[in-house]
DNA sequence: CCTCCGTAGCGCCCCCTGCTGGG
DNA sequence: CCCAGCAGGGGGCGCTACGGAGG
């Protein structure tokens, strides 16, 4: 239990309120329900395509400010705030720099429940399973169409210089 | 009280690369 | 030797949840 206090009243009643079901605001396009009025408009904004937040760097838009400034910081300003104690690398994520970490420590926290393969993030482990389905992804195909088309064109230019 | 903003977190997908085993 | 399949590392975005604080 984690103890939780504010300044104000009202951000207390608030608090309280995340630890009770209640959604009062619909979606009335999916009918997902949600806390607060701020959430279900950006759930809309989803639906619709309305992205507020425009990039003054580029032709990119976004549903959340949160959204846009992450995608600054990729595109544009190139800001990691998050650094390994253990290596040069930074992210500008946490969630990238905690997966990067355990490529330091070894840890596997996802296991395939069909063999004894264990990944170090979610999707690794879910591209894995596609091993145990036996489909391979069109795009998995595409990537390897690309690259054979690279090897190709390299082994051609190779050929030529010698 | 309403709302905006910043942050955290989970998920999804992609790219590039190296290794490996079979033809 | 070549190539397809697979896994590792990392970049980028979609979306939800929540708390701080200004109006």
């Amino acid at each position: 239990m984690i103890d939780y206090t504010c300044p104000r009243r009202s951000n207390l009643d608030r608090h309280m309120k995340s630890h009770t079901d209640e959604r009062p605001h619909k979606c009335h396009l999916c009918g997902r329900a949600f806390r607060t009025v701020t959430l279900l408009r950006n759930h809309l904004n989803t639906h619709t395509g309305t992205r507020p937040h425009k990039c003054p760097d580029c032709d990119m838009a976004f549903v959340t400010s949160g959204e846009l400034v992450r995608h600054r910081r990729y595109k544009h300003t190139h800001e990691k705030p998050f650094k390994c104690s253990m290596c040069d690398y930074a992210s500008v994520e946490v969630s990238k720099l905690k997966r990067h970490i355990r490529s330091h420590t070894g840890e596997r926290p996802f296991q395939c429940s069909l063999c004894s393969y264990a990944s170090r993030d979610t999707y690794k482990l879910k591209r894995h399973m596609r091993t145990h389905s036996g489909r391979t992804s069109p795009l998995t195909l595409l990537g390897r169409f690309k690259r054979h088309c690279l090897q190709v064109e390299k082994r051609d230019l190779l050929g030529f210089v010698i």
